[in-house]
DNA sequence: TTAAATGCAAAGAGTTTGCACTTAG
DNA sequence: CTAAGTGCAAACTCTTTGCATTTAA
């Protein structure tokens, strides 16, 4: 038991660290904190900023090798956007980011579309795609010229 | 007559210019040069650099600068990869990005294959996907564990 | 002639690195 | 105790901006 319902836990993540033989530090704590419990995605400047009102004087480059290091464990990743990545929980049934071009929403594909794109392209080049490390870009419902 | 097959030749791109009221000088020539005849895409940097060949001297800022005017005009678009975007002609059949996360490699996806992939979203959300602006990561035929 | 473009130098974001000091285990 | 982590300052890359000078038209 913890709470959180699916996915990775904080206790999960700092046994995994000490496993490895790395160390829990309170800055560590505060960034994974953050990486945890956001929902969406953020930036390592976001997370960053988030941090500093827990713990003041936490540096860039920490939060930089902390992000580091998590990624590499598998606990978050990054995905592109217009202006730079960001970082969410890996796994999390991994979104697609559809942002418009024109109001520059983000929504969310449903693995149900999903799904399909990645076997049409799977199936005419063997290539197997990750349609969430990059955005896709376009024009939503809304901005679409109507009838 | 002139010379390319298809799109945008560079007497179009000058007398567009022109006709805009910009002017028509040696380093966009370069610049221009440059970007018409890149088959795949390259970056600010690239071009600056390729363009320093032929000019000494002429300016990153002039680079940049110069490639968002063609942006803004329509005559290049630019799309996003790990390391950063890149600028290719606008149009020029609009290539989807398919690139190896093992060995780098980019290859294209046909636009027979692109158009279902558009319309699966487009049929789900209503959102009009551009699956050139980013580019699409994952692994490919060759990468890919094999049986 | 004159508005547009260039070069230059400086400024900014974002990110990384080396190193001495601190600290978790 | 001691290897790992942090803070700090500097360095780097990429991109933008203000301004005096040059130049296409």
């Amino acid at each position: 038991m913890g709470g959180g319902k699916a996915g990775i836990e904080l206790e999960n993540v700092l046994r995994t660290l000490r496993e490895r033989g790395h160390r829990v530090t309170p800055q560590r704590r505060a960034i994974l904190r953050e990486a945890l419990s956001t929902r969406g995605h953020i930036s390592p400047g976001g997370v960053a900023r988030a941090v500093a009102q827990r713990i003041p004087g936490v540096n860039t480059s920490t939060v930089y090798r902390t992000l580091g290091l998590l990624e590499q464990l598998g606990f978050v990743s990054h995905s592109h956007f217009e202006e730079g990545y960001e970082y969410h929980l890996a796994g999390r049934a991994d979104h697609v980011h559809l942002v418009c071009r024109v109001c520059g929403r983000d929504q969310d594909l449903d693995e149900a579309s999903t799904a399909p794109l990645a076997e049409v392209v799977e199936a005419h080049t063997g290539f197997i795609p990750d349609f969430t490390h990059f955005a896709v870009s376009g024009v939503c419902a809304e901005c679409r010229p109507k009838p």
